[in-house]
DNA sequence: TGCATAGCTTGTTTTTTGCAAGTAACAAAT
DNA sequence: ATTTGTTACTTGCAAAAAACAAGCTATGCA
């Protein structure tokens, strides 16, 4: 169980202090770029996160007001995940990582249609930050998510 | 020695990689907003950082890229860190962390004069990202840090 | 009963942490 | 000139924490 001890008042190091690790952005990238919103799907997303981390950081994300979790009506066995307005809060930092990695990760092959979606990102987020942003939450909330990444 | 993983092609995957962890975007922080270039200035930087990691996350830091150290030449013993141009493309994503630490922890006890300084902060963001990134990097450069955390 | 989903348990490996000791450059004292 | 001391890192080691992998359990269906 991953421990979340407040190291100072500083705002970066707060924000370190519950993001700061390999897994739990990763799962609110799912949520926002990928539409995910089960168990499942986060276990299967790609980079093969172990089922005991998953749920820790689900936890740990939920029990910091980041996403709620509720029982899917269609299926009661699964439970739906879904983001808060303060998880929502927290797509900017994905989109800069987002940005980060396309511009500085030269090592990353990335397909022409996909080099195409980034520049249109870039060049949005340069245009109309709050509009983009305002698209980007519409579409995660109604489960139509943008899959940029 | 931290280990770091490629584990998938997705960028911001690929940024936690090398990101995901409670110290090196400290270290970025330190000599951004705080102007630190010296190994004792990081270790002596709040949040207590034990020598061995400051030791391995400046190496993989400059081993990535993002800083260079070299040897200071008023006082040879120490060593001078400076963030490199992949380095200062670090910048957005610590601002956002900045304003989403200053937003959303509710239990940060910020001092009128900080929360003055957010609002600033936030302002600029919004109006003329560009111009304020131009500034910060300017201050960095010319170390004469903002002291914006 | 049999299957799927969610997530817990256990054992092992990796990483972090705290502390102690080591090295290198320089300066002041002997 | 040599010793001693100081600063600035750097390395090594043992204990603790976290991550990982695999198997197991509880619940709700069909």
């Amino acid at each position: 169980m991953k421990k979340n001890v407040k190291r100072s008042e500083c705002p970066i190091s707060r924000a370190l202090d519950i993001l700061g690790d390999k897994w739990t952005l990763l799962i609110v990238r799912d949520i926002v770029f990928r539409g995910f919103r089960f168990y499942n799907e986060f276990l299967e997303g790609g980079e093969g996160i172990a089922t005991n981390i998953l749920s820790d950081r689900l936890k740990i994300l939920e029990s910091n007001g980041f996403l709620v979790s509720k029982k899917y009506e269609l299926q009661k066995t699964r439970k739906v995940y879904t983001l808060t307005e303060n998880g929502i809060g927290l797509i900017p930092i994905l989109l800069e990582m987002l940005i980060w990695g396309f511009n500085f990760d030269d090592s990353l092959i990335i397909p022409n249609q996909k080099a195409e979606m980034m520049n249109e990102i870039i060049k949005r987020v340069k245009t109309d930050k709050d509009e983009f942003l305002r698209e980007i939450v519409a579409s995660v909330k109604s489960f139509d998510a943008k899959n940029y990444c």
